[in-house]
RNA sequence: GCACCCGUAGCUCAGCAGGAUAGAGCAUCGGAUUCCUAAUCCGGGGGCCACAGGUUCGAAUCCUGUCGGGUGCACCA
């Protein structure tokens, strides 16, 4: 059924046929559902290779006790002469043990597939669109923007490689007034250009040095003519061009990330082209944006509020607090209502759309989840829809808030962050812990090259390999899968550990976890540096033994596999392999 | 006041769509280096999984409530 060779689901298969033929002998009840029958390694690795609890999940629809159903399916699979020996323990769980031959063979599957290891057909070409980063054009990225880009960018990496085609795609706020705000700010910095004191940036104006260069540029090639001259004479060109410019920085500062969208989407040629307006009549005529007035909020006072009656979507049938306006007093649209039309341009080209946004935006997901449920479903085939929200990071230096950035104005960029530890640092310390649980991000922590510090612990066991690699080609050892019956028990236990891999991507995939697959790779770096070490105390147990060539082309062999698993890893988290470190 | 996220070892965090005696790292204590990178490894001590109920063969995991921390709460994005 799958292409994609992996171990694991070939024993899940090989135990659903095992129970597929004691329904066909009547001992379990016919059609008796098996969806919650796991097939997985067991916690404690003294227990076997695989344990399955189907005894126990099918016990009670078979109307008899979990060891005697085990027993019969432990019979069956007894017969297996891949299976070294299946036992009956606990409450009724089944422990298998796989002969040697398993493993060497999947250690060949790891050759044979290279980079390719670990990918799945599990998203069978559905296409995901993952929005992420997001930004608004207004200013460099800064450190609220860098989880959620990692995240989403990991997440992308993630999906494409469980079989999905994936859309990474990037929303530019281009239409509202912060927009205007930042052209006026631009045009401030042309007339600084032109050698104009313009003293202290007016509050309210974008402050930073990041502008000087847009002002520069425009100066140049529009010479003096907008400088006493009406707002209404230079705001649009402005406009655009100081997005165009911001837009550039930005895609420059993702590109230090690794970070590479394949879809700029514009909130302002999206109104343009009536996306909103569309929406708005669909649903209106579907009774779900009505002209209402808000109350005011409860448990907050606001001495400049006003009743006024605005479009409402009716986001309170979907569990929200409130409805919530599309439109603004003055006619123009609200960030949700044009991000609902958005979302709808999203899903022309996309069957599930995913968001990555930060957590200071927890409060508008109810509204667009049921905004765009409402659409999809009435016009068509409701889309499925996530929202993952990533949770603030601290900076810190040494356990103090670290110093804000002179260039920036007032926050720390990812530029600052990237050039201070790197982008390795960077990416995999934010997706070493899961997004929804805050996180503190030490500059001085990060960069310590120690265990305390996934990355290079990660990064030093591939560099080991690599290492050992160029020591045995220097003395003349070829790897070779012609002797892998020497590996002995170690040997395989770290082949174990590797052969997890294309089911951890499987699950991180399924449940949209990039982190999974940092903490995957920390353990398998960790079974490999034990397995190195043993080499200290015992001779024979090193990779290289002298007196045994057979044996050290074998697990040279071996080793080049685990380096390959932990390349395919970091590939997937957007971190280097390094040879050396 | 309301909504969302979090609460697991002294500290920082995992816990794989409910599974077997709850796991790592840091810190702490004790070991390993004439030897492929000791940026590593091995071992000891350290837990009412915030609290209280519920669901079932079985709950850190699912449901309800309470407490504690974070975030956000009109036509800002």
């Amino acid at each position: 059924m799958n292409a994609i060779h992996t171990l694991y689901a070939a024993y899940a298969a090989r135990i659903d046929a095992v129970l597929a033929a004691l329904e066909a002998e009547g001992h379990l009840p016919a059609g008796c559902p098996r969806g919650n029958v796991a097939v997985e390694p067991p916690r404690d690795p003294s227990h076997g290779d695989l344990a399955t609890n189907a005894a126990m999940v099918l016990a009670k629809p078979a109307a008899t006790n979990p060891r005697a159903l085990a027993e019969m399916i432990v019979e069956k699979l007894a017969a297996d002469p891949l299976v070294e020996s299946a036992e009956i323990a606990g409450p009724g769980f089944i422990n298998l043990k796989l002969t040697p031959a398993n493993w060497l063979a999947e250690l060949a599957a790891i050759a044979a597939m290279a980079d390719g290891y670990g990918k799945s057909t599990m998203g069978q070409g559905r296409r995901v669109n993952v929005e992420y980063v997001s930004a608004n054009p207004t200013g460099p990225m800064h450190m609220g923007h860098c989880r959620g880009a990692v995240v989403g960018d990991a997440l992308a990496s993630l999906l494409e490689s469980a079989g999905h085609e994936v859309i990474r795609e990037y929303y530019v706020n281009d239409a509202g007034s912060q927009v205007d705000t930042l052209a006026r700010s631009v045009h401030l910095r042309y007339r600084e250009a032109l050698g104009e004191d313009i003293g202290e940036i007016p509050a309210g104006m974008y402050p930073g040095d990041y502008l000087k260069p847009i002002g520069a540029t425009l100066a140049a090639e529009l010479g003096g003519r907008f400088v006493g001259a009406p707002e209404s004479e230079w705001l649009v060109d402005f406009r655009t061009r100081a997005v165009a410019g911001m837009m550039e920085q930005i895609r420059a500062d993702l590109a230090l990330l690794g970070i590479e969208h394949d879809v700029f989407s514009s909130e302002a040629e999206l109104q343009a082209a009536g996306k909103p307006e569309e929406a708005e009549k669909w649903l209106r005529a579907h009774d779900l944006v009505y002209d209402g007035v808000l109350e005011q909020p409860k448990g907050k006072t606001l001495d400049d509020w006003e009743p006024v009656e605005l479009p409402l979507f009716r986001s309170t049938k979907f569990g929200d607090d409130q409805d919530r306006p599309i439109k603004k007093s003055d006619g123009k649209w609200t960030y949700f209502g044009a991000d609902l039309a958005y979302h709808m341009q999203k899903a022309e080209t996309a069957d599930e759309l995913i968001d990555v946004w930060g957590a200071d935006h927890a409060g508008t997901v109810k509204r667009i989840k049921a905004a765009v449920m409402a659409l999809s479903e009435g016009q068509g085939t409701a889309i499925p829809f996530d929202v993952k929200l990533v949770q603030m990071v601290q900076l810190l230096r040494n356990g103090e808030p670290a110093k804000m950035s002179k260039r920036s104005g007032n926050f720390v960029t990812i530029a600052d962050m990237v050039d201070e530890v790197g982008k390795d640092v960077v990416r995999f310390t934010m997706l070493a812990r899961k997004p929804e649980a805050q996180m503190d991000f030490d500059f001085a922590k990060v960069v310590e090259a120690s265990k305390d510090n996934p990355v290079f612990y990660v990064q030093y066991a591939h560099a080991r390999i690599r290492s050992i690699l160029r020591k045995g080609e220097a003395e003349g050892y070829v790897p070779s899968d012609a002797h892998l019956d020497l590996l002995t028990a170690d040997d395989l236990a770290l082949i174990k550990q590797a052969a997890q891999f294309p089911r951890e991507v499987e699950a991180a995939a399924k449940a949209r976890e990039p982190h999974r697959i940092a903490f995957y790779l920390y353990e398998l770096a960790a079974t490999f540096h034990a397995f190195w070490n043993l080499g200290n105390d015992d001779q024979a147990k090193r990779i290289i033994v002298a007196q045994a060539p057979e044996l050290s082309a074998a697990r040279l062999f071996l080793v080049t596999q685990i380096g390959q698993v932990i390349r395919n890893g970091l590939a997937l988290l957007g971190v280097e392999a390094v040879e050396e470190l």
